[in-house]
DNA sequence: TCCATATGTAAGCTCAACTAACAGGTAAGA
DNA sequence: TCTTACCTGTTAGTTGAGCTTACATATGGA
């Protein structure tokens, strides 16, 4: 692109509008300048160019045959530019809000509770997607993601949601029915663990225990994890709202949970684009926190 | 034209450049910029938008999908700014020079002489544009013009060509063979003139003539105003040249005469608006003035 | 003649656009 | 594996393009 002869695009465009509108005031109006600044640009084309672009016509101007051909080019340009920009504006405007979160959230926390923001939201739609990895929410077009930490994720808004309420288990015949600590000689236990339990390894490190140093077997779905951790082939963790029937029913222990942990789910947005959806979105997510 | 939705069109270029080229370094050096400003025009863009637009691909990036939507509909519409800003320059800088001069100054001094120039300089087109108003080089679209007065043009480049040679003359009959004094009673003449004697009614005023208050007869060209005044009939003011034979014979009396007149002609150009073809035009008025 | 609108222009202000500087990533070649 | 050359990311600081303000002058309708 050869943008020698190019003068400012700031001054085509007050050109363009006065030259259509054949009225400075009128440029600045739409442009939402001055006068004066519509006057500068004019005149600072008409020496870039070596050409006369406008002439009076009592109050008003009109565009020399020269600034006619020029208008014509730039209304065309101009024009194109606007209604892409428009097209853009609308297509992230009409699109469903994305999220993205941890894997364990979306399989436990979000999805068992999602109808019922269907329910209550028909019309805003949203798009899931679980992932492991920390995604950039603008490069990755994201407008939340749920992520467990401790929250100090620079230049985003972070809201913490709740704990996650990660609880270690296993058989009695396992580690005795009397087994008394957390996280105490887990080291040696044979691990039964999905590869998507992302937040759960966090928390699992946080207190001390290098699962690098462990015998893990990945395993594909939580639930094969249960049935293996009932028949006495191992200790796994999982969110405790999985596991509680089997605590209850003496099936399997607590070892350790997560209680007063400063880890937890964190809902981040980023500033200054939160939309009405986004906004009614997290409103409910907060609310949900609140339901056991 | 709705310009809500339109981000910055710096931004816009160097994202247009970015895409095209996928790699900010090279948008950079074809827009004059550093990579940083590239980067951040860039992202400015996306968080105007909601959307990616650009990703990377190793080293370098690649426009996403919407990214290339909007990177073709700017390629276009600045690839038509451009055309029309070479267009313009290359009509500026082609066409003939525009010469505004004093009606007076056209007919005896500009047209008798034009020949010379155009035999030397073939390639050098001139339009002579004579009238009695004082133009607006830059709003009129000239690139020279001979104004007489005193020389005070703001503004402008200004450069004292000659004098006028203005020569006031009547039949001896008329007042007398005898008259002495130069201007003297001569309010109460029949001055016969023609209409565009821009520079001759400016010198008569500034010798303390108000035309205004004589009774004046506007001649629609000067060789009538001559044959009436050899008849007797009153007098008028011309170039000297014109009238040099009657006044030599005897048919005439020069009643007063420009000498030394801080009046004359200058020639006026814009600042910085001097092309190498004006110059040479230049050059040759100047060489002129030392012709008889 | 008065009023409401227009444009012209110079002086001064300010923030968008940029640079400088540093950091970190990728890829090719030794 | 290390080195080199290139790329992008980002922050802090600079600066002049773009603008406003204020005043002047012109036009046209009532």
């Amino acid at each position: 692109m050869d943008w020698r002869h190019v003068p400012s695009l700031s001054a085509l465009r007050a050109f363009e509008a006065a030259a259509r509108l054949t009225n400075y005031s009128a440029a600045a109006r739409e442009l939402n300048v001055t006068h004066a600044a519509i006057a500068q640009h004019v005149r600072r084309l008409e020496d870039h160019f070596g050409l006369s672009l406008m002439q009076r016509d009592g109050q008003t101007m009109q565009p020399t045959p020269e600034g006619q051909r020029l208008s014509r080019s730039l209304s065309t340009a101009f024009g194109q530019i606007a209604e892409i920009s428009e097209d853009l504006i609308a297509q992230d405007t009409d699109r469903p809000l994305r999220i993205a979160t941890t894997p364990s959230f979306a399989e436990y926390w979000l999805m068992p509770r999602i109808g019922a923001f269907w329910a209550a939201n028909p019309e805003i739609r949203v798009e899931i997607a679980p992932s492991g990895d920390l995604v950039d929410l603008r490069a990755d077009g994201f407008d939340l993601a749920i992520r467990y930490g401790r929250g100090a994720w620079p230049g985003l808004n972070t809201e913490r949601l709740e704990s996650a309420g990660h609880v270690v288990v296993a058989a009695p015949s396992v580690v005795g029915s009397n087994y008394v600590g957390c996280m105490t000689d887990l080291e040696d236990q044979h691990w039964l663990i999905t590869g998507t339990s992302t937040e759960e390894r966090v928390w699992l490190k946080a207190n001390g225990l290098d699962l690098s140093k462990c015998r893990v077997t990945q395993m594909d779905v939580t639930a094969l994890s249960l049935q293996a951790v009932r028949a006495g082939h191992g200790i796994t963790i999982v969110p405790r709202a999985v596991a509680i029937g089997d605590i209850e029913n003496g099936t399997l222990i607590a070892l350790c949970e997560e209680i007063d942990s400063d880890l937890g789910y964190h809902i981040l947005t980023r500033p200054d684009r939160v939309s009405p959806q986004l906004k009614t979105f997290i409103a409910w997510l907060r609310k949900q926190r609140e339901t056991p």
